[in-house]
Parts: structure tokens; sequence; C-alpha cells
DNA sequence: ATTCATATTTGTAATGGTTACAAAATTAAA
DNA sequence: TTTAATTTTGTAACCATTACAAATATGAAT
């Protein structure tokens, strides 16, 4: 029952106007799943669209989010990362090798306590450590 | 059994010699809660310390923090922000009035996947909401 | 088509948190 | 007291992000 996902049907559902910019900056979002920068988009997508500007880049991912099409992931100290992807999942980011994983969390049986008639909108869970890959190299 | 907390203990058992400034900033640190920014320390212990730089609470912050003496909370955007709790606990930020609540969760409840033989280091649990001030006041 | 209003994109300049760096000050040891 | 090492300080630089206004594209009405 999986629709093939349409860039254009998905702005539009968003009530974004599917411009051609916005459309090849969302396709690069939810193919590349590696969480990828302002400046990665801008460098991929400027080979196809030579025009293309990063504040168009900046304005659009912050436009896309604002919508709930796609999400930030603030794990880095300096700079923003983006990621189409929508299922709920924590990041992982490796301290030596700086990569950024994925993980599945039960985030049904996570129970808070404190926040008692707070309106919860968005959890993000984050971890920081070794991947497996430089566990194994570093020993 | 609690331990009355000594700045100067905490620091050398960190391996870290207990300079004045640095004392002073953690002392600071431990003592408000509040998750400060570099520059509200840098504020607040200017009046105390009036030869304060700016680089010395962005070093000292950091150096604290890669001795695991305090947590740095990477919840806005531009800005970090410290904490000097010890015990687990997750960030919850209000997206109307800015503010940063602490709240529980029960970490053992927290079961990932996709992460085996990865080292896990450090867990952060961020949640952005409404809180209930907030909530109330515009309804 | 043409005109006009609106929305989007673009490029440059400014902003602001953070870091690099070297000089000054402090501390510790000999 | 000298000397070396550490810490602090202040300024300049860095760089991701945003502000802003001009340029371009879009869409509707005539």
């Amino acid at each position: 029952m999986n629709k093939i996902q349409n860039a254009s049907e998905d702005l539009l559902n968003a009530g974004i106007k599917p411009s051609y910019q916005r459309i090849k900056i969302y396709e690069f979002i939810i193919k590349n799943l590696t969480h990828p920068t302002v400046e990665t988009v801008y460098k991929k997508l400027s080979k196809e669209i030579p025009t293309l500007s990063r504040t168009t880049v900046y304005n659009t991912l912050k436009l896309f989010e604002k919508k709930e099409l796609i999400r930030s992931v603030n794990i880095e100290e300096n700079e923003m990362r983006y990621d189409g992807q929508k299922h709920i999942h924590g990041h992982f980011k490796c301290t030596v090798c700086g990569e950024i994983f994925d993980f599945n969390y039960n985030y049904n049986d996570l129970e808070f306590s404190g926040l008692d008639d707070f309106v919860l909108n968005q959890t993000d869970v984050m971890i920081k450590g070794i991947c497996k890959k430089c566990r194994i190299k570093n020993s």
C-alpha cells in the first residue's frame, strides 16, 4: 500500500507552493537521508541549478520544518542538519568520525515526570558515543 | 549522607587546577540551575570579577564539560547552555516563552535498536512544546 | 498578449556566537 | 629572585545564519 512519493503533492498537502527550487530541495532531502547540512544541499544542487542561492536553501528548509515536512537535527555544535525521514527515531553522533546514525527507540514506554499540563510537540533523543567501526579500529 | 559541595575539591577531583575564576564559574553553574548561557555567566560574574573575560568563560565551561563536571545543553538554535545538575534528566523548551525546564524520565525504560556494538557515552532527551503557564495564558 | 499585483529567488551585507592567537598576568618551582 | 609553566585577558578573525532589497518569476484580470 506504499504510495510513490510525489514531491509536488507533498508540498501542496503541506500548504507550500511547489516551485522548481522547492521541489528539488525537497526531493534531495527525502532521497538523501544522511542528515545533510545547508551547505551540502547547496553544493550538490548547485550543479543542477547553477543560479541557486544559499539563502533559498536556508529559507526553504526552514519553511519545510515549520510546515512539518522535514525535521531539523541540532546535534552539531555549529551547524544545523536536516532529516527527511518521517518515522520516529533518534540520532547517534560518533565523536570519533563525526558520522550521524539513526536508531529506533521505544517512545511509547517513555514516561516523563515534571511535565504535567505541558503540551509536548516534538521529542528528540540524541546519543553521543563511538560507532562500531571506530570502536573496532581503535582497539 | 550528603556532602556539602566544595568547588575546589570538585575541580581537583576532576583534574582541574582550582583558580579563582574557575572556582567562581563552577560555583555559579552549580548554584544557578537555569541552564545559563556563556553571556549570562559572564554578565553576572563580571560584577564580582571586573576583569573577567568572555574567553575565560568560554574556555572554562568547555574545560568543565570535557572533564565531565557539567553538561552542555544544545537546545537553542544559536547559543549553547550549560547545566550543573548531576542526575539524569531531560530538557523541555517552551516555544512560546523560551524557558527551559528539567524533567525526569526513566532511563532504564529507554530501549534502543540499531546501536549494537556502539559505545554510548551521553544521552540527551529533549522535548519542545508549550509550558503550563503559556498554555493557560493563551486559552 | 499586456498590465499589474503578488510571491519567490537571489546576492550582498550585517549579525552574533564562538574560536584563534598573542600579550599580560599569575602561579609554582628551583 | 629567576625562570618556566599555566592561566587569563582582549582583540581579531571565523563562519553559520539572517536581514534586506533588488531582480525574477508567477498568476490573475482585462
